[in-house]
DNA sequence: GCGTCCTTAGTCCTTACCTCA
DNA sequence: ATTGAGGTAAGGACTAAGGAC
């Protein structure tokens, strides 16, 4: 089952989906991992006044690219906190040996880019269990057409108070909410035993038997 | 109402990496 | 095997808009 986290740039999202998903591709999509980069050793780290320059419409200016260990320092801190106040931004610019602007862009970067991948995670969350669920659903219409078309005797029908078969009864399909329905013939209308039992889907199992009050059709 | 500071969303741009001829 | 061009992803930086104080 997925559990969504209660904020959208909460980071500890868990998806795991019987089933679905291995785990090893769900471990793919951590959006805490820190991106590896091939030749770490290789990143440029600019210095502050060659960077200056560029915003005030001087020479193009070049890419400042964080060192591993600013990096690691950054995702730390990023984890105990998604927002910096003012001294914590200053504390870990003077730390890193960057400007607090550069600090403070970099976790306005992350927040973004992390809820940009959460919403891809979910989105393709809801795209499985939709296609699970048409699955689920094309399953059920297959079992009342094969239920109908059985027309054998009445079915039994557990309570679920008294866990022992109901008297015999008869299998209706509700035209508005196409629920299956067992109505029980000799106690009368006043009750209906209304059986849904569907299989496991993603890692919700649905199983309910429920008795309600008759209900027409109109009011569904 | 106005100014300041902060956030998010969107975008630009550079760099690193990969593929392929 | 090497190399250069082109494509692409990652990520640093910027801007605009809006909210809180």
């Amino acid at each position: 089952m997925a559990v969504f986290p209660s904020s959208s740039s909460a980071l500890e999202l868990t998806i795991s989906m019987p089933g679905f998903a291995s785990s090893s591709s769900v471990r793919d999509l951590d959006i805490n991992q820190v991106p590896s980069i091939g030749a770490e050793e290789d990143w440029i780290t600019m210095n502050i006044d060659d960077e200056e320059e560029s915003s005030n419409g001087g020479p193009p200016r070049k890419k400042l690219r964080l060192t591993k260990e600013q990096s690691r320092l950054l995702e730390e801190s990023f984890r105990q906190n998604h927002t910096l106040n003012p001294k914590q931004k200053e504390a870990l610019a003077m730390q890193l040996k960057l400007r607090p602007r550069q600090v403070e862009v970099w976790f306005q970067n992350r927040r973004a880019r992390s809820k940009l991948k959460q919403t891809e995670m979910e989105c393709e969350y809801l795209k499985r269990w939709f296609g699970s669920l048409t699955e689920q659903n094309r399953r059920l219409q297959r079992e009342v057409e094969e239920l109908r078309a059985m027309k054998v005797g009445p079915p039994t029908v557990i309570s679920p108070h008294s866990c022992e078969p109901l008297p015999a009864s008869t299998l209706t399909m509700c035209p508005r909410c196409e629920r299956v329905t067992t109505t029980n013939l000799e106690k009368g209308p006043s009750k209906t035993a209304i059986t849904t039992t569907t299989t496991t889907t993603m890692s919700t199992k649905v199983t309910t038997s429920t008795l309600q009050s008759r209900q027409s059709p109109a009011a569904c």
